[in-house]
DNA sequence: CTAAGATAGTCTCATTTGCAACCATCTAAA
DNA sequence: TTTAGATGGTTGCAAATGAGACTATCTTAG
């Protein structure tokens, strides 16, 4: 049998960077603010989306599983950090959305994020980074991790 | 503020990327072998080095807490997947090597898991691949998360 | 209109995991 | 040697997470 190598074998290695690289970022959002990797999903979401969305859409789109989020939802509300408003056109759904003060969160954790990511990103070329980046997306969309204009998963609908 | 984007923030993508593959992976050890994923990172150590090694050892090359490793190792000695005798240089620590029932089960699985991870991998072309793989590297030392040729985690000694 | 099934979200429960205390053993320094 | 601290491994406990039941609401077929 060919001579399997644990550390060249892909899966191990995506599992140990992804743990590590989450590690360095939770020295921001959990150190300095207090949230966890489901509750800055969640704000990263909001903030991403101009418009509100509903806990179904972030569950889907970050793939964490709906009660997870829903336990997000409920600490971030009681942090006044997200505001919920009923959904008239569907009284199960509600509409989530950052508030001011969540709002203000996001713009202040997102540049040391960015920051924190260029870090880990430093030690690739221009060019690595960019076909490092081409070649998660090809990977992402032969698994149907993508997320269409709409955030759909492509695929699920 | 320059738009932040969720989809293309890379520790996000690496996240949901690692899990994703996880679960296709797991299919493989978990559902047909019962092994969960601590176990099958000893069983994937173990079966990677010729000579024994110490749960220490494993705990730090696969990154996985010394306590989870312990109860791997429980469980693998309770399957008779794994054998355990004592160090006698060392009587605080046991030299762990995979049994003859372990290593058929090893050399029965590994096969699979390459063929996943070739799938999972083959919309990349080959020179892709290769520049990928290469990546992933640079990150990983950048990090400090690469092993030595004696399995020492570069720089933690 | 009604009934059957789908869907959004919450909640309870079981599992998993990390943390940290702990024991035994080893090492190094006085 | 003695002692203080480091290290390998185990275990109890608490926090995090996923599965899946459950309620309420929506949709669709008849």
């Amino acid at each position: 049998m060919a001579k399997f190598d644990l550390f060249q074998f892909v899966p191990f290695r995506l599992n140990r960077l992804a743990a590590e690289v989450s590690a360095a970022l939770s020295d921001e959002y959990q150190a300095r603010y207090g949230l966890d990797i489901p509750e800055w999903r969640v704000i990263a979401t909001l903030g991403f989306r101009d418009d509100a969305c509903s806990a179904q859409f972030i569950s889907q789109c970050t793939r964490t599983h709906k009660s997870t989020i829903s336990r997000a939802v409920t600490a971030l509300l009681e942090r006044e950090l997200i505001e919920r408003v009923e959904n008239e056109d569907d009284r199960r759904a509600f509409e989530l959305r950052l508030s001011a003060k969540g709002h203000a969160l996001y713009e202040e954790l997102i540049p040391r994020l960015l920051h924190k990511e260029r870090d880990i990103l430093s030690c690739l070329t221009a060019q690595e980074r960019k076909d490092f980046g081409a070649a998660l997306g090809k990977i992402e969309r032969s698994l149907n991790l993508v997320q269409t204009r709409h955030g759909h998963k492509a695929g699920a609908y």
